[in-house]
DNA sequence: GCGCGTATAGGACTAAAGTCTAATTGCCCG
DNA sequence: CGGGCAATTAGACTTTAGTCCTATACGCGC
């Protein structure tokens, strides 16, 4: 008889393939302003605080050799010559940049301010920037990042495992999320009840479920709507 | 052989007791400006566009008489004498007000702006504001109000639910939501299998939940996190 | 004290889910 | 064209979950 508690099936799986699990290294701020003085001196100073730092004269240079994953933020000027800060906002999410942004600006407008946190923003700060007020923006911004990176890799692992079911294993789930019985699942997909039992456990192999509660708490927690889905 | 899909035992529950759930009327806008020419003139603009209009002089008249419950939005000035917007704004959440906010400046400046939008604002206009953009914005500000009371009022329901539980029941519930056979949660809560099952039954009946899958995510999408609680 | 709700639990089943072994069919890929 | 994979199903059980009925016991409030 089992009636341990802990289920000993499951080692919480610590691939160490993932090196950047949850505080690798220092993290990087990725500083995007013409004025090379600014970014100089933004940059010496995050230096000397423990940052990495990556200098960019102009938003499209930006987007070119731009940081697809890692951990850290951006110190975006608004006013460049060309593509500006809020220009270069918008087309980062299209690029499938993530990383949060601090705006810095000389002399903008509340409007300007407005439009960026409505996007997202971390927050919009009126140079020149008190250090202190800097840093502690910054720690903000690598916590939302952390924060978002981690729930990020929690819906890719269960899409990558939603990933590996054919479409009929998919099917069945669907049936089972909404809590259909399996004699319900067969009539519905015009199969028998026991062909459902088969694609069933072979979708709480390959989704690494260890009950029904687990199975619906993974997909809810991956963001899979099966309740809305489909009108 | 019940095989339907369209599980008949849910009549989707319309009790007509809330009445305010999709669009009941129009929506009030209350608008707190010390200035009387300003109230005044907003007032009638509102109105002529079909809103309920109530004004107050003040931050502390707004929250005396505060709308607890109802569909609308606040038209907040961010100078006034006293307490001011920010001020007004940030009270509002301990006296239980959860009316998006759109604020109104007349000049105000761009740290100002952005702590109203990091404190959640919908927006934050200045002064004077023109009549398209206000309305769109309080049109945006009523979708997300919208939004947030249904989600509300679904979690709500739900833990209206839980509250009907028993001691006992919500242990069991909860090993439950985790997955647990009946004879690991008796082991665990030191009863009967037999017993488990009894509060199990009438977890089901009282959350009104027809299968383990639609109660794990009633209680996800309820924010019962059962994962990460007790450490 | 009586009624009520809650917790407990046994008996006796019914039904639903899961497991193991086997087998057939259709399809895509070298 | 053989081998692998997906989909399908049967048979034969074992385990779990759920349902009815019944019953004891404790605590609370009128």
């Amino acid at each position: 008889m089992k009636t341990d508690l802990q289920r000993e099936d499951k080692p919480k799986e610590r691939q160490p393939k993932d090196a950047q699990s949850s505080h690798p290294v220092n993290p990087t701020a990725y500083v995007v302003d013409d004025d090379e003085a600014m970014r100089l001196s933004l940059a010496r100073l995050l230096r000397s605080a423990n940052w990495n730092v990556e200098t960019f004269a102009s938003g499209s240079e930006f987007l070119q050799r731009a940081p697809l994953s890692g951990r850290g933020c951006i110190l975006l000027d608004v006013k460049m010559p060309g593509m500006d800060g809020l220009d270069l906002y918008e087309s980062m999410a299209d690029a499938g940049i993530s990383l949060p942004v601090i705006f810095l600006s000389g002399n903008s407008d509340i409007p300007t301010s407005v439009r960026a946190m409505k996007q997202g923003a971390v927050d919009f700060l009126v140079k020149p920037v008190e250090e202190e007020v800097l840093f502690k923006v910054m720690a903000e911004a690598i916590d939302r990042h952390d924060a978002e990176l981690a729930a990020r890799h929690d819906r890719e692992r269960i899409a990558s495992r939603i990933a590996q079911l054919s479409a009929r294993e998919l099917e069945v789930l669907k049936l089972v999320l909404l809590g259909h019985l399996n004699k319900e699942i067969g009539f519905a997909l015009g199969i028998a009840e026991k062909t459902v039992k088969v694609h069933r456990s072979r979708v709480m192999e390959k989704m690494e479920a260890g009950s029904v509660a687990e199975l619906v708490h993974m997909c809810d927690s991956a963001g899979m709507d099966v309740h809305r889905e489909k009108t």
